[in-house]
DNA sequence: GTGATTGCAAATCTTTTGCACTAAA
DNA sequence: TTTAGTGCAAAAGATTTGCAATCAC
């Protein structure tokens, strides 16, 4: 929980080109100080509450799309009715648990696909993701 | 348009275990008379309008749902802010058109995976989706 | 008739926005 | 200072729900 000073931080989010705001790097610190995770607004706000950090759900949600767009995070599309986001932004698939709504990261060298279409004319693939769906 | 005859959809939703009525013989018909598509219960509440079909946004999200679950319909979740549905239910992959939000169908004999690591303990692979997004 | 289905409007849930206030540089 | 960032409450979408009216069997 407190194992990285503040200083990585708020040196991160410098070199992202945000502002070390008080919010930005609590929320860092949750996020970033320990292995990768998932999560929704609702649930990294819920997180921030109960560690007495104080920002609100609409900083959450701007807050978890500035480090999207500055490459801090990547956005999983796995429910039609949330937003997850992920703080594993390097080249990997998903396990979605369709009971429980929880996602896995699956490194992205135990997926190999072999034969995939061109793009079609004048477009450029901008990612590829797999999501292994799972029940019961 | 009208190339067949309704008798085929009644009796398509009668084997699905779905009562014919009205409403769903439209919106069968609206969806399976003609080439796969990809729709929106919006979309499709708004082409069942300019069709003179009345029937309610909300019946629509319910017929959508119940024809899903028969196996008529496929979800797609490629946008976390929108459900989209397929009238191709075999299995197959998607293009997703960031910039336009439009889905394209990608035949199951052009992906191959080679390698994919095992479902997780006590649990089963519903389906695998690969979505390749393409942008301009 | 009887139970399934529908429509409508209201409710719900997630996410975004407008704007005055506060904080970082 | 000056400009970016924040909080709040309200707005905006998408989807679901409750319930009386309607339809299929």
């Amino acid at each position: 929980m407190d194992s990285r000073p503040y200083a990585l931080f708020i040196e991160r989010l410098r070199g992202a080109g945000l502002r070390p705001t008080r919010q930005r790097i609590a929320l860092a610190k949750l996020l970033f100080d320990g292995p990768d995770r998932h999560v929704t607004a609702e649930n990294l706000h819920m997180e921030a509450q109960e560690n007495a950090v104080r920002v609100s759900l609409a900083t959450v949600y701007n807050t978890l799309h500035q480090f999207t767009d500055a490459g801090l995070l990547r956005e999983i599309v796995v429910d039609s009715n949330r937003c997850y986001f992920d703080t594993n932004v390097d080249d990997h698939h998903h396990f979605f648990y369709e009971d429980s709504g929880r996602l896995e990261d699956i490194p992205g060298a135990e997926v190999e696909i072999t034969r995939l279409p061109a793009a079609p004319e004048g477009k450029t693939v901008s990612r590829v993701d797999v999501v292994v769906r799972v029940t019961s």
